[in-house]
DNA sequence: CCTGGAGTTGTCCTA
DNA sequence: TTAGGACAACTCCAG
């Protein structure tokens, strides 16, 4: 019996079995070896996060179930885990799909390198975007800065993205032992066993779950996506955004599920998300052309701007006790959960770059840690746009107002109360602003502001001016 | 080459 | 009570 050649398949953020054009190559070429590898050695300031950590951990999980309990765990340098298993190994072939995270590419580039001089045949897909960033560009060559026409133009005009693949229906599985290969436990990427338990509550991880939420999405929720999306109350976004970032669907799976049809009238749900889907690419559009987007102002303006040190209230802004109920309910959100709705990211944001004129950065930072759906590309491009850095970014004089945006939002308080419900006794009108309740009023809700719940920890007014007057002087 | 219109997500003031 | 304008600057592109 003569072996088969073997290949690795490297996972990376694309921890599915479905549509996974490495995997489909490594399976035509032979028998597969798949392996996962922890690198926090090339991250720099980017390894991944503790909510994502936890993710993975579930993830991974549940692609090693899939695969049978034959998925390889590896730590540490990527570059020498790959270098060791192909001199340790009869490897003709290593496949991956392309991650696009500047380290990421840097020591891709160098592992191709590797390879390629001890003559392995090594190939990487695309798996993660609908578009290449590298093929999308004005008519002049360079970059788009702005969404709208790098969609519409950029995207649209390019040939549809390709449709998604089937699962293998065979795999030949490499079988035996690998030296040095680790339990998923053995990363130790779980944190406290409560924040985890709690984390976990909220979500169902991996491939399957992934198909299956957005089964349920398409079917009930896309047709109100417009109106819903906006209602953090509601459950009227997909939540997908997790399993997106770690690949256990892709956005060709999304794009080819619904009808494009619907682009023709920009106005109802469909294309509606389907312009979510494309902001993802936009991000990393800018992150692949501008890769100091993470750290650097987009707009080298803001690098004059005065930022605040003030780590008192920014305690109170990371633990949910600014004192402003919508503030509040979103960053206890995405303490309890690793998630914030959406409207609810761009008024914390705000709040915290406008109204306490707190770097963006901090701000970037914290999300990166505590959402499960921590994208390098989405997050730091969504931060630089709220602070009006970034790239078709949000004008300066954008300020979002808390309690104007609560009562427009979430009307009766129901997203609210879920997150701070010692507000509960309070009449709806009171529950976005309970600072201007009465005395009376708040003794019979049982509320003692300062103690209960906390006393709102600025000015809305005088901080809007004084952020106004400040971002107005960059000019 | 020039020009005008349009562009994810808001708020406040004035009439 | 409500609607319209002001609040910039810049990018992109069609004409």
């Amino acid at each position: 019996m003569t072996a088969k050649p073997l290949s690795i398949l490297w996972f990376r953020q694309d921890l599915r079995l479905s549509d996974n054009p490495a995997l489909n190559a490594a399976v035509a070429a032979g028998s597969v070896l798949p392996i996962y590898i922890l690198d926090d050695v090339n991250a720099g300031n980017w390894a991944m996060g503790a909510a994502s950590r936890t993710w993975l951990h579930h993830s991974l999980e549940s692609l090693n179930r899939a695969l049978d309990g034959r998925l390889r765990i590896f730590r540490g340098d990527a570059r020498e885990v790959v270098s060791r298993l192909a001199a340790s190994l009869p490897v003709e072939s290593v496949f991956w799909n392309r991650c696009y995270e500047p380290w990421r590419i840097k020591r891709d580039a160098q592992i191709k390198s590797d390879l390629l001089d001890r003559g392995i045949d090594t190939r990487s897909f695309n798996a993660s975007l609908l578009w290449e960033p590298w093929s999308v560009s004005k008519n002049d060559g360079t970059p788009y800065r702005v969404f709208t026409p790098f969609y519409q133009k950029g995207c649209l005009s390019l040939p549809t993205p390709r449709q998604p693949l089937a699962p293998p229906k065979h795999i030949d599985w490499h079988t035996s032992a690998v030296d040095g290969s680790l339990s998923i436990e053995d990363l130790e990427l779980l944190p406290t066993a409560s924040w985890h338990q709690s984390l976990c509550q909220h979500w169902q991880i991996g491939e399957a779950a992934a198909a299956q939420k957005f089964e349920t999405f398409w079917q009930a929720t896309l047709i109100d996506y417009k109106r819903g999306r906006d209602f953090p109350a509601l459950d009227a976004t997909s939540r997908l955004s997790p399993h997106l970032h770690f690949g256990e669907i892709s956005p060709h799976q999304l794009w080819h599920q619904i009808d494009i049809a619907s682009l023709q009238d920009r106005s109802d749900g469909p294309a509606h998300f389907l312009r979510e889907i494309a902001w993802r690419e936009f991000s990393y559009h800018l992150l692949y052309h501008f890769p100091e987007l993470p750290e650097q102002n987009f707009n080298r303006k803001f690098d004059r701007f005065e930022w605040l040190d003030e780590p008192v209230g920014l305690q109170a802004w990371r633990e949910g006790r600014t004192g402003f109920p919508i503030v509040d309910a979103g960053m206890r959100e995405l303490w309890q959960t690793g998630y914030m709705h959406n409207r609810v990211r761009m008024i914390v944001a705000s709040f915290l770059i406008k109204n306490m004129l707190v770097h963006w950065r901090i701000g970037e930072n914290w999300f990166w840690d505590c959402l499960v759906d921590a994208d390098l590309a989405s997050n730091a491009a969504s931060w630089q746009w709220c602070a009006g850095s970034g790239a078709d970014a949000a004008p300066y004089f954008r300020i979002f107002n808390p309690v104007l945006q609560s009562e427009k939002f979430d009307p009766e308080g129901e997203y609210l109360l879920r997150y701070c419900p010692e507000l509960s006794g309070l009449p709806a009108r009171y529950r976005h602003k309970p600072w201007q309740a009465s005395e009376e009023l708040l003794q019979a809700s049982n509320i003692k502001l300062g103690e209960d719940y906390p006393l709102p920890m600025l000015d809305l007014k005088t901080t809007r001016e004084r952020a106004l007057e400040r971002f107005k002087a960059l000019a």
